[in-house]
DNA sequence: ATGCCTAGTGATACTAGA
């Protein structure tokens, strides 16, 4: 079973990136963001046409998430429990192989300080509240998507650059290290604890080309998945591509 | 310090991204 996550900065805009890549990686679970549509203007007919059925959480221009799955999708969530005034769509939730998928795009934050840094951390908050009530139901969960954190200095190119940065401020990345201590396991960086696998590289100055690139992208397990972790990776070509994202698809996979 | 890039909106230079 793989697992995908794919912040695709505009669904329709990429479209062609997006089908290109779910031929060739064949995840059975995709997890993506920044849709940039209303809800009526998904693309569902070539996702379906893809062998993928999918729900969505759109809206006009910014934002949206989606869940795209070779297998029956039953929809738990649309938002977040406990923030039903969330301005953003930025977060859907399903069960899928008897698992939690929860898709999240977490707000960006800046600029620090602010009203966005502000709303980042309550956002945080109230997710964190929603994660620890799904750990304590001791279902098998999988929150996956775009944290718009950076956890740690080797998630970074060059973490001096980017300390007053909402991404890597401590307030953000604290409110990450509580998150995991509930007993959630970082997937990727479980299998590799040594290697940057950046997610992210900006368009500007080249940053693709001179691997200046973040990890913002990630999955969070409970025991039971964590236990099944057998391999994970970024598909790092695909930001190479025309028309290409600027994150690229991250993905792990499970035995059974 | 700023633009460097890209998408969306609405028809222009903005906001937003990270």
């Amino acid at each position: 079973m793989k697992l995908a996550t794919f912040n695709i900065n505009g669904v329709n805009g990429r479209l062609e990136v997006l089908l290109r890549w779910l031929a060739a990686a064949q995840p059975d679970v995709v997890c993506l963001q920044e849709l940039k549509c209303p809800d009526e203007r998904f693309p569902e007919a070539a996702i379906l046409d893809a062998g993928y059925q999918a729900i969505w959480q759109g809206e006009k221009s910014w934002n949206g998430v989606a869940i795209l799955s070779k297998t029956k999708i039953q929809v738990v969530q649309r938002g977040l429990p406990g923030y039903a005034d969330d301005p953003h769509s930025r977060y859907i939730e399903a069960i899928i192989n008897k698992m939690v998928i929860g898709c999240l795009y977490l707000p960006n934050g800046n600029p620090y300080p602010g009203e966005k840094f502000d709303y980042k951390l309550r956002w945080f908050r109230k997710f964190a509240a929603h994660a620890k009530k799904l750990k304590d139901k001791g279902l098998p969960a999988a929150l996956i998507g775009d944290y718009n954190v950076m956890p740690t200095e080797l998630d970074v190119y060059k973490p001096e650059k980017y300390a007053e940065n909402a991404l890597f401020r401590k307030e953000s990345r604290a409110a990450y290290k509580r998150l995991l201590a509930q007993g959630w396991t970082d997937a990727i960086r479980r299998l590799y604890p040594d290697v940057p696998m950046y997610t992210f590289w900006d368009y500007l100055r080249q940053a693709y080309q001179r691997d200046a690139g973040l990890r913002l992208d990630h999955f969070l397990l409970s025991n039971t998945l964590a236990d099944r972790l057998t391999g994970a990776g970024v598909d790092k070509h695909v930001r190479g591509w025309e028309k290409a994202s600027d994150h690229a698809p991250a993905w792990i996979t499970l035995k059974k």
